[in-house]
DNA sequence: CCTCATTAGGAAACCGTTTTCTTAATGATA
DNA sequence: TATCATTAAGAAAACGGTTTCCTAATGAGG
């Protein structure tokens, strides 16, 4: 392995001038940056990232947490976005990401997760599927010794980003392009909730409801748990008299579409998140299309922008809404 | 952060000693392996992973490569179970796990993709959804710097071994049962097959024609190249006159039963692999279902036993025949 | 009782970086 | 010309472990 020290041998500087080149420090003349340079080219030098983390409190490594475990199947799609957009953007920033999964920390204490991530080096983390009730992993956030940058949650601090998409906005949006685009009645809309603890769900509702209020058609909000099997229960009691079923999440919406296609009912079905499954589910659907790996991207670098010194501060990201159809997934 | 000194001073040992006991080296007294594991106790002491593989050339990290970005869109599930495996497993033996994607070496000849590996300090890969054409991870492979799994693969080596299930009898498995299950005529046998360049493929389609020899059907072989879109044409094409469509992958085998099913035919049709997906596409359906997670955990251990200087070898692993149901995925 | 082998434990070097000090050299100012 | 900043570069001390010696103590063998 070729280190620093051939390097600097190379070039004839100091290991020291050979770092501060590396990482860009000032101080260095234009002179011993090409010879350096030319050094590292020449040698094909590519800095020990393990090294860099054990000797800078700065290059620290950045965690992803994801919970593929999770409630939906959809989340093994949507995490390893999140997942893959990290690395990608950990890559470009010279960062290790590190994956670790919410399932290794079940029943711990903050202090005890605080210090197996301390026992990597991990300075920043990156959480995703965060619910109101995870109260060791919410605690870790707040005690700040990490720098946070939080998927979907409205935690802010000192050292604490969000980032998502409007979800509010996003569903207010996807419901009226379902409302206007469709000639029936519309004036009645049944929508299937998530979970209650978490915070996309109080969001997504806010918004049905407040577009419900400003176009003044009817709605029903029933609770289906981000469960598939929950939707279609509901879809099967009360869709056949709705002109409309939106849900909070594209597996509900899977659940209700097949719900109507068992009752012969074919009212317009709208989701949330924009999962490769949707396409399997039937006509006549609708959903916000989030980019999972951009969100994944952007949170690592607001970790670096954290890392740097930046203040927390709240993200939002694009979303699009888009009509489902089998043959796009066909590509 | 607890330092392994701290054990030491609290211990009232050397450092080394409290590596020893840490590591499980022998000549440490049992007197004395008790008074540490005490201070490490006391002091909640998590070893720095990031330093251990620093300093040692034994404690590697080990790279889990995945191409979720790959042909079809069933790898994003697929390929975080082989992650969410091996970084349990990787928990577990105390060994830092970093995830790796395909794309990130896009175009690199081997020596650099070997200097960016050394340059994270890995000394084991996990290589998943490998092809015959790509070469320079082949290469990687072959040239034997670094401890290699490979996942359907057969390479082996005194440094690789390769794990998955038997693919040839496993096809053959589902084949016999989705043929003796169904009390049709089923001397006819449409198999669409992967693409070539892939090594489960030769398998599968060794398999099912070999039953075919075993139990005298007619069997007819195409090239679906994993995509369901070729699939679904095939189907559209050939598979009317057929009495079973085999598929050497689940998407595939979705293809050709939506394909069917706007033919309003109705033949049995097997896929292979078990994703998530299939529970959506029809009735009638089986597949073989293999654990990708168990895979990834027991590839990670393999990584640990060649680390540990055994040889490279060839590991099968179980797989399990399973009539596809919606009911299933609602669980 | 002396020698030799064996064992337990410690001191120190090392892994490949970063970072903090120093020092030397240069140029500007008085 | 003497003084003081300022800049470029190097020496050396971290970072938190592992590992290689080396020493002291113990027990066995003669």
């Amino acid at each position: 392995m070729v280190t620093i020290r051939d390097v600097a041998k190379r070039a004839g500087v100091a290991v020291s001038t050979v770092s501060k080149v590396i990482n860009n420090y000032p101080s260095v003349s234009e002179d011993t940056i090409i010879r350096v340079n030319e050094a590292i080219e020449e040698l094909h030098f590519i800095p020990n990232s393990v090294a860099a983390s054990l000797s800078s409190k700065q290059s620290g490594r950045v965690a992803v947490l994801t919970d593929p475990d999770g409630q939906t199947l959809a989340s093994s799609e949507i995490m390893m976005q999140y997942i893959m957009g990290a690395v990608k953007a950990g890559n470009e920033a010279r960062l290790d990401v590190v994956p670790l999964f919410f399932s290794m920390f079940a029943g711990m204490q903050v202090e005890e997760i605080e210090h197996r991530l301390e026992a990597q080096n991990i300075r920043s983390i990156i959480v995703c599927g965060l619910d109101r009730d995870m109260t060791a992993l919410t605690q870790l956030i707040e005690r700040e010794k990490f720098k946070s940058v939080v998927v979907d949650m409205p935690l802010e601090s000192e050292n604490t980003s969000n980032i998502g998409v409007d979800h509010a906005q996003a569903q207010k949006d996807i419901l009226r392009k379902t409302i206007t685009e469709n000639t029936g009645p519309s004036n009645s809309v049944l929508y299937i909730s998530g979970r209650t603890n978490s915070y996309v769900t109080e969001e997504r509702v806010r918004g049905a409801m407040e577009l419900s209020e400003e176009m003044g058609f009817d709605l029903t909000v029933m609770n289906g748990e981000f469960s598939e099997k929950k939707a279609r229960e509901i879809t099967l009691k009360l869709g056949r008299d709705k002109d409309i079923i939106a849900c909070g999440s594209d597996l509900m919406a899977i659940g209700a579409m097949k719900a109507l296609t068992d009752m012969n009912v074919f009212h317009p079905v709208c989701g949330f998140d924009g999962i490769t499954l949707m396409g399997y589910a039937g006509k006549n659907m609708t959903t916000v299309r989030q980019d999972f790996k951009d969100i994944g991207e952007e949170a690592l670098r607001e970790c670096c922008r954290l890392m740097g010194g930046d203040k927390g501060r709240s993200i939002r990201m694009p979303y699009t809404l888009m009509q489902v159809r089998y043959e796009d997934v066909l590509e």
